[in-house]
DNA sequence: ACCTGAACACCGTTCAAGT
DNA sequence: ACCTGAACACCGTTCAAGT
């Protein structure tokens, strides 16, 4: 896991491991079958570290961002495997209990129906999944960071995208610089107006199948 | 192209490549700086092949929703590349122009701030984005798709996921198979509720920076 | 049971040599 | 200018042989 926080996912090779390790690399084989063992095991490593948010009185909102943050924060603490850790089968499919359960929890002290519950859990996790990938495809610290939005927009066609100009313009001088976690709060706060939207007016029941 | 659709991004090798070709492995040096090349080049492909959804008279909700399953429509069609694609760094900073200028227009017909709208997109959009990851994780076609998601919970220690429990039992046995499509969309009304909300309640107006 | 070294079958890429 | 073949430096993995 240090040869990939480090060196990237590409650095971690079985010899280089071994190395590491201080063995021989064919002795790796005699503990794991392979080198896709390793990386899933890191990766799964990786994810049950996410701490399950402590079970609070805070209202129902606040338990959700806490539990969105907690998932963020886990994955951005290695972010070399985070595409990796959010791709991953196993993860995927642990992620529906796992990371979700809280939220599940939180929506139900609402009365949130079932079906609704499933909706929100998905746009909730699937937002953390995109958002992390965009967040940790960007170079590290906004340090050599390529040509900003407003500079790329420059550089297109004018006309291409008007709208976007035009909120940059808006925006003014004062957004030069992205912060992540003031931007995935606000997101939060939106899908959670989202959720509440659906409490005031029950969603209309179509027929859908889900598992 | 073919052949990652066919099998799988790790069947892209050069020697695979120039074979299919007709020409020899070396001649791709030619005309292209190396195997990186060849895949970020396949990715521009896939992304710049999503369509603008053309401009219509529709509601914005509608546009706004036209324009997400136009991105999920197309990224799916090549679902090997769609983590490629959704990972590249050149694609998420591209992401933020390209396919987030209908949406910005669509905002901005019905007053949606500068920076909520910049929320929205960015919301939008990494919801897109994760929800592709959760959709192209699982297997092909339901097929040989691993334990469902009840069976996985019963295997676990009772009372792991108790919440999500109840919510499964309470959708009873018709929630067997989860349709992509149908939860796509019910996730999109949901962003979009949330959107609404905000246009009823103007944001808090806190101190933030953005690009 | 665990480790080792050598070897195999691949890979991306370099490079001198051809036309 | 474009192509070629051979070679290089890697990789994951197999396997017979050691203890």
């Amino acid at each position: 896991l240090r040869i990939v926080d480090n060196d990237g996912v590409d650095a971690l090779t079985m010899r280089r491991l071994a190395g590491e390790l201080g063995v021989n690399p064919m002795s790796i084989y005699h503990h794991l079958p392979g080198k896709a063992a390793v990386l899933s095991g890191l990766v799964e490593v990786v994810f049950s570290k996410i701490p399950a948010p402590a079970a609070t009185a805070a209202p129902w909102q606040q338990q959700i961002k806490r539990a969105a943050r907690v998932i963020r924060t886990g994955l951005v603490a290695h972010r070399n495997l985070a595409p990796l850790v959010v791709t991953d089968p196993g993860v995927v499919a642990d992620a529906q209990i796992t990371v979700a359960e809280p939220i599940y929890a939180a929506l139900e002290t609402v009365g949130v129906s079932p079906r609704s519950a499933v909706d929100a859990v998905n746009a909730l996790v699937d937002f953390v999944r995109g958002s992390l990938i965009a967040e940790v495809a960007v170079p590290p610290e906004g340090f050599d960071v390529g040509p900003s939005l407003r500079e790329r927009l420059r550089t297109l066609p004018p006309g291409t995208a008007p709208a976007l100009a035009r909120v940059l313009d808006a925006l003014g001088a004062d957004g030069m610089a992205y912060d992540f976690d003031a931007g995935f709060d606000a997101c939060l706060d939106l899908l959670i107006a989202g959720i509440e939207a659906g409490l005031r007016s029950p969603a209309p029941s179509e027929e859908r199948n889900r598992s």
